[in-house]
DNA sequence: TTGAAAGCGCTAACAT
DNA sequence: ATGTTAGCGCTTTCAA
């Protein structure tokens, strides 16, 4: 006889008992007897036996699998953030018996064509997107009746759950942090203010500022850039610091890497940080550690982002119906040369 | 009537051919007529139907997915080396409809608790495993009768295919970059001899100086350290420089961590770089691209690592039959500061 | 070239 | 608490 791998109906003959029995136990239901289960554990181990998930997958129609949708540019960019959101949702998923598959699509409006292969082969039970993405991609999953979670990404006229940064906290501990520095003089380079991340950071900006009575003053906010690389990071801070009403003394930068692009205008401009300017950004990318002087920035916990995800999604599958949560993941202050403060880590309130 | 989505039963009852008609059309059999075929595949694209993979997974005995394997180390490292091994291996995967499952596993001996999830659930039609690993675990995976790739990584005594960086060619190339620029004092930092990629690197510097008449100090290379970090980099220079019989006037480093690391320990011993010592490193890491001056290094294709293990593997399932392949990927000579060259890309032959 | 029919290895009513 | 049985939606002989 050649060696076959053991099937439910092999455990079922050796236990003297039916399959399904067998199937209860495998499922942790309840109504078995203790008796019973030991029973079948042992036979189970003995001949190391496992289900297959192709089977389990035809008869419960589940696939145990999640997908994770990346559009192309995020997947591609150098900077590892949504890398690591990618493992952390793996790792939290791997902890609850899924597999996650990875894909990409478009940027822009979906093109039919490539609808991840996981939904129309009916491969996943359930969705992760992470990032901005293009409505239609949402509607996609939620049309097949797919639980879905976003992450960093909300579209207010679609009813489902996400993960979002603690942007508002975020942004008020950044101000906290210079005005604790006697900084009063704090402009803004914003990036593409249609970025829901973005706003709110934008938002948290002004709040911390009126909370210390500082003005918000409108030629040292600059919010015309229409994305939020390195490139807009270093053309605000030329149009900020030309500016013939005087200069900030600080500046608080939507994310790292325009804050690494003012960085770079302001060596240009023989700026020099923290001394003449303080500098803090958002994200807390690797390329922050490896600028001169580093940067002071507000961390965000990439992996968690990914896990919380993950976590929620496998509460929407089981639970089978549609409730829309929406959970704020915490951030910490990172002080690094950049500000010219005391180098610590200030950790947040949990949101 | 709820709408279901359509089975196959469905397209054969629309078209009035048998289910195992519309099976053959699905798989791309040969010996159906092209008016049946014709006719099924407006049926099918009329239904909208799409074959589960559940279903054809029992049926067949195949799953469609690809298992990747990487220890926990190099999942966790911030360079994303290995990610984008991941990256490129996922991308290729889907061109040939396969879905890749991630795992990792202990980095030393395995412990048979943590037996990836996917081999158990006969989940997976082969696998590829990135980097250095417990042997344990390719002999786990070719005891299941399942096609193994390894990636950067070989073991001798295992029969299995591998992907390898051009490690030899890439140090012959940083060897005639250091020499063309008249270097003839060259050290070399070579980090865990034990590990495959190391070794060959070390062979290929030894090579490229001889082919250039120059002799190999022993005293000028570093090769007792047990890993390939930045502290390992470090430690090494400052054993190198601490050398009573002269200074060598340019370094390889194996990889560009310990590149780095040197770098660092030049910047204290307030040796310039490239002035007083060139240095070149190996992989080109996003870090190298960050340090102060640039690192001139050996580019690896990394995504294109994981492409050709993808392809490897895909090959080998098709098969059906364990052949055993051994793939060179090509590396690039990437000229940047560090080595004080003129700034340039060499493109090396493909291998 | 096409069809009939027997599984693939589980789950989930339903019955006992 | 456990057993019986009918599928889940395909692939794959084997026959026609």
């Amino acid at each position: 006889m050649a060696t076959r791998r053991p099937t439910i109906r092999d455990v079922a003959k050796k236990t003297g008992l039916s399959v399904s029995t067998i199937s209860l136990v495998l499922n942790e239901q309840e109504n078995v007897s203790d008796e019973t289960r030991r029973r079948v554990k042992k036979a189970i181990s003995e001949l190391k036996y496992h289900p297959r998930r192709s089977a389990r997958g035809l008869a419960s129609q589940t696939s145990g699998n999640i997908g994770f949708i990346l559009t192309e540019d995020h997947f591609l960019q150098a900077e590892p953030f949504y890398t690591k959101v990618f493992l952390g949702t793996e790792f939290e998923a791997r902890r609850h018996q899924y597999y996650v598959l990875l894909t990409t699509v478009d940027k822009g409006r979906k093109s039919n064509r490539d609808i991840p292969r996981f939904l129309l082969e009916h491969n996943v039970d359930g969705i992760i997107i992470a990032g901005r993405i293009s409505p239609g991609w949402i509607d996609e999953c939620l049309s097949r009746d797919l639980p879905v979670v976003l992450i960093d990404f909300e579209e207010p006229s679609r009813r489902v759950s996400t993960v979002m940064i603690d942007n508002r906290a975020g942004a008020l501990l950044a101000v906290d942090h210079l005005a604790s520095l006697g900084h009063a003089r704090i402009g803004l380079i914003a990036g593409d203010i249609g970025h829901p991340s973005i706003a709110e950071r934008i938002a948290g900006f002004a709040a911390g500022l009126k909370a210390h009575g500082i003005e918000m003053r409108p030629e040292w906010t600059i919010t015309d850039q229409p994305e939020t690389g390195i490139e807009n990071g270093a053309t605000a801070a030329r149009k900020l610091f030309s500016s013939v009403n005087g200069r900030p003394t600080a500046i608080f930068a939507a994310n790292d890497a325009m804050a690494i692009g003012c960085l770079q205008t302001l060596k240009e401009l023989k700026i020099a940080v923290p001394r003449d300017v303080a500098l803090v950004g958002f994200d807390d990318i690797e390329a922050g550690l490896h600028v001169e002087p580093r940067l002071t920035t507000i961390h965000v916990h990439k992996e968690e982002l990914g896990a919380i995800a993950a976590r929620r999604l496998v509460e929407l599958i089981a639970a089978g119906s549609p409730s829309v949560t929406r959970t704020t993941a915490a951030v910490d202050l990172v002080v690094r040369e950049s500000s010219g403060g005391p180098i610590t880590v200030t950790v947040s309130k949990r949101a």
